[in-house]
DNA sequence: AGTAACACCC
């Protein structure tokens, strides 16, 4: 009688619990079987190494009785994937036995090291290769921007199949070489989905969206990936509505096509949408991974959203990526942006591996909210620790010195920045110190460095003068940081509206009617100004005057109106020289009393339980005349009031903020 | 045992 071949049909079980995740399961099935050769133990070797388990390989490896050259290759494999290529190259010397495949493992470790004139050593000296090989030498080449030597391997092939073609034209297309791309993509005997998905998103990355659409429509099949590259590339040209239309017409999701269609709500400032569209996304069922949960904790961070950061916060809790370092600072800066600086410190000091971004949105934090000698110390813990600073650490501890107005202390910082040889210092930088002197009233000095500094000064540098000009109401230098300003960014209102609000606080009102015929002249567009507050997971979002807008519109009125009386009761009047002259959108809403920052605190003061604090955000710089009086409403309200604007935060209380009126 | 397309992120 004859008996079927058992180990085989269990070699192939153990493969498919490795395939599943379940290595202890492959595992037992081996430890069962009645006789196990050689190809039994390559089976749980390779298994293994496909889990990245290189330890239990190398185990298996050192106590099978008898390893072939697939055995040593698959270990091999293991070593290049855990990215210990020292350890691949000693065990490549050892092999006893080398053929095409194992050679091929060992210059494709080179390649994923950037070495490809070592693979290219290595391929010359093999004595034999085949079509794997030569493709992967095409895209080693590619991918170090070598496309000539790739096209030379490539035309020396004796056979090509449609991997090598594909290979070399998504080549082409990463090194935005579109039309040799595409000469070759004409030319190709048979042309797969691969290959049009990478035509396709060499058109995308390049910005040349009608071609990528063409392709697209063209397209039979339209794989997920081909859908997610067409998405991101309307996304990135602000085309929104074609974007949404592809998701909508896709049948099958995967996260990336929900995450780059929140990321594109929130990059094209449609937030509202951003977070619906997460919502439904959780609701679909999509599991989250680190990329999407990153890109929607930037959307809760950049709407300052505490309500649905921390339902992220929960999700990821849950999923487990609450180790990964993106996720944590990404999840730090949320409550940061929120304004929990003691919840993002507790997350920052509970995680381990700490890498440079999660010590930057520490320090970043702690500046953006004023708390510069706290920055500081994160600073030089960081260097204690041994962590090497790069550019964000510089300009996060530059503006926390700024912000704080420790002036020599920043001087210091800016020195041992010039002096190291790892960071060099970029135009943002510059603006730090021009910032943190303009703020301590050292205007002409912070001209100097923009006179001296190396690198060209870009608007923000010009900006952070100008900014200066106004706390100090520095005329001369402000005309010329708004003309270079004017000359750098034309569409740009917010320098017209500095000037003139400098003009104005100096009574000289001829200047101001001038600027403001040369702003309706040019039609700048102006950035509209609004508010929002989130309340019960729901936000509500205000502009400036419209406040009939709000279905609650009538008891927000009210509110407004008792405040008013409160103010008032309190010797409080409005600063109108300060409204009259801002240019601000919001500012020809006066008659309508009301800018969108004091609706959203009313709406706060009625909805947000007693003793909580009022959470307002703002997209540009509060006003001043608001800052006032929102400062006076939390001490009559005995309220905790944080208010977010476009650059730092204000922390009201007890008749206090937090900026000291340094802002 | 080894080859081509996406990739959102501090």
């Amino acid at each position: 009688m004859r008996c079927l071949s058992v180990p085989s049909s269990l070699e192939l079980f153990i493969s498919a619990y490795f395939l599943n995740n379940q290595p202890h399961v492959a595992r037992f099935l081996f430890e069962q079987m009645p006789q196990r050769n050689t190809t039994s133990y390559n089976t749980l070797i390779s298994g293994y190494v496909k889990l990245g388990c290189l330890s239990d390989a190398q185990t298996i490896f050192d106590t099978m009785p008898e390893s072939n050259v697939v055995s040593w290759t698959s270990l091999l494999r293991g070593y290049i994937q855990a990215g210990a290529i020292n350890e691949a190259e000693a065990l490549f010397r050892r092999m006893p036995e080398k053929n095409v495949i194992s050679c091929t493992v060992m210059l494709g470790g080179l390649i994923q090291e950037g070495r490809i004139d070592d693979a290219r050593r290595l391929f010359d000296t093999m004595p034999e290769r085949d079509v794997v090989t030569r493709t992967i030498m095409v895209s080693g080449y590619c991918q170090m921007c070598r496309t000539a030597e790739a096209r030379e391997i490539f035309d020396d092939m004796p056979r090509r199949n449609v991997i090598a073609w594909t290979a070399m034209i998504s080549g082409y297309a990463h090194n935005l070489q579109l039309d040799q791309a595409r000469k070759l993509f004409e030319v190709m005997p048979e042309k797969n989905e691969v290959t049009w998905t990478a035509m396709l998103t060499g058109y995308t990355q390049a910005g040349r969206i009608e071609e990528a659409n063409d392709l697209f429509k063209r397209m039979k099949m339209k794989p997920v990936i081909a859908c997610n590259a067409m998405i991101i590339g309307f996304g990135q040209c602000g085309m929104v509505t074609e974007a949404r239309d592809v998701f909508n017409q896709m049948l099958e999701k995967d996260d990336g096509t929900w995450s780059s269609m929140v990321k594109i709500y929130e990059q094209n400032s449609s937030p509202l949408e951003a977070l619906d569209l997460f919502r439904s996304m959780q609701m679909a069922n999509c599991r989250p991974s680190v990329p999407s949960i990153v890109s929607v904790l930037i959307v809760c961070a950049n709407l300052a959203i505490l309500g649905h950061g921390r339902q992220v916060h929960a999700v990821m809790v849950r999923s487990h990526f609450d180790s990964d370092v993106f996720v944590v600072s990404a999840l730090i800066t949320v409550y940061v942006k929120c304004g929990e600086l003691a919840m993002a410190r507790m997350i920052f000091d509970m995680s381990d591996g700490k890498d440079v971004g999660l010590w930057n949105s520490m320090i970043t934090g702690y500046a953006q909210h004023g708390l510069g000698e706290e920055a500081l110390k994160i600073f030089n813990d960081m260097c204690s620790a041994g962590v090497i600073p790069d550019e964000i650490t510089y300009i996060g501890a530059l503006s926390a010195c700024s912000y704080s107005g420790m002036v020599e202390r920043g001087k210091a910082i800016f020195k041992s920045l010039n002096s190291n040889s790892i960071v060099r210092p970029t135009a943002e930088h510059y603006a730090c110190m021009v910032d943190m002197l303009g703020r301590a009233g050292q205007i002409e000095k912070a001209l100097e460095i923009i006179r001296k500094m190396p690198v060209e000064a870009d608007a923000v540098v010009w900006g952070a003068l100008l900014g200066a000009c106004r706390i100090h109401k520095k005329v001369e230098i402000a005309e010329i940081a708004a003309k270079k300003l004017l000359q750098l960014e034309a569409w740009n209102s917010g320098p017209y509206i500095l000037l003139s609000n400098i003009y104005a606080a100096m009574g000289r009102w001829e200047d101001v009617a001038k600027l403001r015929k040369v702003l309706s002249l040019r039609s700048v567009s102006k950035s509209p100004g609004c508010s929002w507050i989130e309340v019960d997971k729901t936000v509500h979002m205000f502009t400036g005057g419209d406040i009939m807008v709000h279905p609650e519109h009538e008891i927000i009125a009210c509110m407004l109106e008792r405040l008013d009386g409160l103010l008032k009761e309190m010797g409080y009047t409005p600063d109108l020289s300060y409204v009259l002259h801002d240019v601000d959108e919001e500012q020809k809403m006066l008659n309508l009393r009301y800018h969108s920052e004091r609706q959203a605190v009313a709406f706060g003061l009625l909805k947000v339980r007693e003793g909580m604090p009022i959470r307002v955000m703002k997209n540009l710089r509060i006003c001043g005349d608001c800052h006032t009086a929102i400062n006076l409403i939390a001490k009559a309200m005995a309220r905790e009031i944080i208010l977010r604007d476009a650059n730092r935060f204000h922390h009201f209380k007890d008749g206090n903020c937090s900026c000291r009126e340094y802002w």
